[in-house]
DNA sequence: CGAAATTTTGATCACGTTCAACTTCAGTGG
DNA sequence: CCACTGAAGTTGAACGTGATCAAAATTTCG
């Protein structure tokens, strides 16, 4: 009685964004090559460099399509809060490129190559191509609730549980892009942006670090990280990968209201 | 020379989702009828009620027309945490209703009324009014924006910036809503809400709040927050409104790639 | 191979949590 | 109208955690 609850077409075409929206949306090959048609250029932008600053005008997206960049604010003390990790599939210029001067900065941790698309022309091409703009409603929505969750993380979480936590997040995403193996990954990301990313000072991720270590829960070698113990990862962490989406992208209807509880508790 | 940087033209209809949607993009008669024709009923519910709880299904959007709410998620040790106030004009289930179950729960801090509206309807009025679609990137992005700003203030603000950075914000959007006078505000949450939205315990939040009324910043009389030297709350929160949109509800083409400098630091 | 970036380590100390008690306030029913 | 009740705000003392700073060891990369 298996019942497969998806069955979502993979279209041949390979562009991370594209992989990305279908996941939640039908694209025809018409409307991808709509969409690849409103990329102006692409672009390889090397190892350290700023893609977006704070306080200058940007008026284009960067999709990424191989690579890893930070997106971070500069405070006027000198502290620098890292939002979010930017891997292949996402769009630079999410939220930024929307703001005139950009609320945030971009910058890379690799050699990346990006598909440029000016903001104006990709909002043309939403009105145009209902399934794109309702594929990007889901990326935000997925984009918002990734940022809630590291909410969570730096509020309420204890280091330990933060590194363990991020270290799950960043596994899982990298695997979604297929940059990553079934239980370790190469981590793209120095102890010191970590801190920065999760609220810590360098010295204490370092010092976590060991802990999961000598705790048998992961082991690091090079810029390698190994779970060993993803069972207790998850359990310490309390991690939940996202559940699947409300709405397959094969049309099938909802029934009702509230279902299923989980859990009930109260402060 | 005082050039009008946008006209917006407001439309007499006085939905807060349909004020905020035309602060980007600009909804004929017929399609503002379209959406609110997409609303299904129009709720009341009560003071300290459930909206949507972490686990349990929704297939339904809340629009909310008048009264606040609290979006939080509670961890395994007891431990809270609020991601969000909701105003009017914000969305319940935003993004809560687009997974299966709920990632986080929504309890109201007042009677609230809500216009509900099911998932699969909305994204269906999204594929066909363009503009809709378009609007609620805009909103998404901006909702992506506050989560940012969050994450800052937890990561990297002290205290008492904390508590600053929070109480501008909350009055500028409540300003938005039009619930708010002009310097002061009336403050919808208990200080323990404040200290579980901010990262921080109930009594320091209160002894923030004390430092800032003893420096003349504030003074708070009952549940009314006034703002005794904006100036200085400013400074002290590095605090930035978010810049205007990158493109305006009336089309105008941005001309090229990055300008004005800002601010640049490097760590 | 040399220089720079990153990781590691240790010692000190300020900050913010925790917990508990007490006060004030708001809402309700007698 | 007042007494009663529970919620919210206020205060203090003690403790533990994680920041800070600096220096050394190691890795990475030009």
């Amino acid at each position: 009685m298996a019942v497969p609850l998806r069955l979502v077409e993979i279209p041949a075409d390979n562009h991370p964004l594209v992989t990305r929206l279908c996941r939640h949306v039908l694209l025809s090959d018409a409307e991808i090559a709509r969409l690849r048609s409103g990329f102006e250029r692409r672009l390889t932008i090397k190892n350290k460099r700023d893609v977006l600053l704070e306080g200058y005008k940007s008026h284009s997206l960067h999709v990424v399509v191989s690579g890893f960049a930070v997106r971070y604010k500069l405070l006027a003390d000198g502290k620098r809060q890292v939002l979010s990790i930017i891997l292949p599939g996402d769009i630079i210029g999410m939220p930024c490129a929307f703001f005139q001067p950009s609320i945030y900065s971009v910058t890379t941790l690799c050699e990346v190559t990006v598909d440029v698309v000016s903001l104006a022309r990709f909002l043309e091409l939403c009105r145009e191509v209902p399934s794109l703009a309702v594929g990007m409603l889901w990326y935000s929505v997925h984009e918002l609730a990734t940022y809630g969750d590291h909410i969570i993380d730096v509020g309420r979480r204890s280091p330990l549980e933060r590194i363990a936590h991020f270290l799950l997040e960043m596994h899982s995403r990298l695997r979604l892009a297929g940059c990553a193996a079934e239980s370790s990954f190469e981590m793209p990301l120095s102890q010191e942006i970590i801190g920065d990313l999760l609220g810590l000072s360098a010295p204490h991720v370092n010092r976590m670090l060991h802990e999961l270590k000598s705790e048998r829960l992961i082991s690091i070698f090079r810029r390698q990280v190994t779970f060993k113990d993803v069972e207790g990862l998850w359990l310490l962490a309390q991690f939940e990968p996202l559940p699947s989406p409300a709405i397959a992208t094969i049309p099938s209807a909802g029934n009702g209201q509230m279902d299923r509880p989980r859990s009930s508790r109260l402060a």
